[in-house]
DNA sequence: TCTAGAACGTTGCACGCGCATGGACCTAGG
DNA sequence: CCTAGGTCCATGCGCGTGCAACGTTCTAGA
């Protein structure tokens, strides 16, 4: 990876005020991360990571996604999402489904009671997003920072395309 | 936390565009934070948060920072930042310092080796933020950012103010 | 002066993660 | 066929984290 000769401004450092950027950013994450970690936590005894797993399997078609999809998806490690399904299915908010055309691949199925899961916790989710991001930028903000997220990651992680080429079955 | 209702525009939910940005700027700062970490880890065996704690104590007067004052600027608990230091102290970077002052205090006090160790791995850390965030954006842009992020952190954590009030001793 | 409460840092504990490994299964080349 | 290598998911292990509880020290109020 490192670029430190040859890059487009090969300068040796940066400015306080770029790592001012970089340092803000680290904090905008771990706040924002910690307060809506605990708001799901404390009123609907559901862990982030949980949150993003149901929410995934909501939008996907059928409800279900193959774990490797799932573990991009939600940014796990494979042996992390296995274990997290582990403890979703122990709650029943997930089960698991064999594939029919691939033996080794396996299927995360959102059951009724993690739609409903999911349903209860969404609008804690989605206040705690607002309060802390949307609402605080206005429109124009708002499609500045989307503009520049769509520069800075490459374009096969935009964000959790729903389309993806996804697995048969 | 939650202002569900009475925000400024206490809409229901919000558009994709917005869950976009949300997801994307999670993406991007797992995706930074663990090239930075592998980087590190391989070229200077060094963790993520210990180089943080290193780059904190060089820029503090006197190379030295109050246990609970460097765990607020590292973003870790300050049971994190014990467990921390002990690895940093056994690894010879880092010497623990009582305060004069407050007998309840104590100093994490950057030695020279770790003050080496840090500047050697300064270029990998640098040049990993560069290639994957301030190189890809144009000043304009880096400008937009840096305000944008004013507006959503606290004034009290604008950054790691060196300033802040900072014990005495 | 004495005492109740707060602040500071450390420790016991349990949890969740990633890495490396393993077993089952699929697929292409002889 | 049959075998080598790849893919998929699960498991053993060690590590780093936060929470709660603890001892020590400071501080404010009677």
């Amino acid at each position: 990876m490192t670029v430190t000769t040859g890059g487009a401004q090969p300068r040796e450092s940066i400015s306080p005020e770029e790592l001012a950027v970089w340092r803000m950013l680290q904090r905008l994450q771990v706040r924002v991360t910690r307060v809506l970690e605990t708001d799901l936590l404390v009123a609907h005894d559901l862990a982030l990571a949980s949150y993003d797993v149901l929410s995934r399997l909501a939008e996907a078609p059928g409800r279900r996604l193959r774990m490797n999809d799932l573990a991009e998806r939600v940014l796990l490690s494979r042996s992390g999402l296995t274990r997290l399904i582990d403890r979703l299915q122990r709650d029943g908010l997930v089960a698991r489904e064999a594939c029919a055309d691939d033996a080794r691949g396996l299927f995360a199925v959102l059951t009724d009671a993690g739609a409903a899961r999911l349903a209860e916790a969404t609008p804690t989710y989605l206040s705690g997003i607002r309060a802390q991001i949307l609402d605080v930028l206005d429109a124009t903000e708002l499609r500045q920072v989307a503009a520049m997220l769509a520069k800075l990651l490459p374009e096969d992680e935009q964000s959790g395309r729903p389309g993806r080429p996804g697995q048969p079955c």
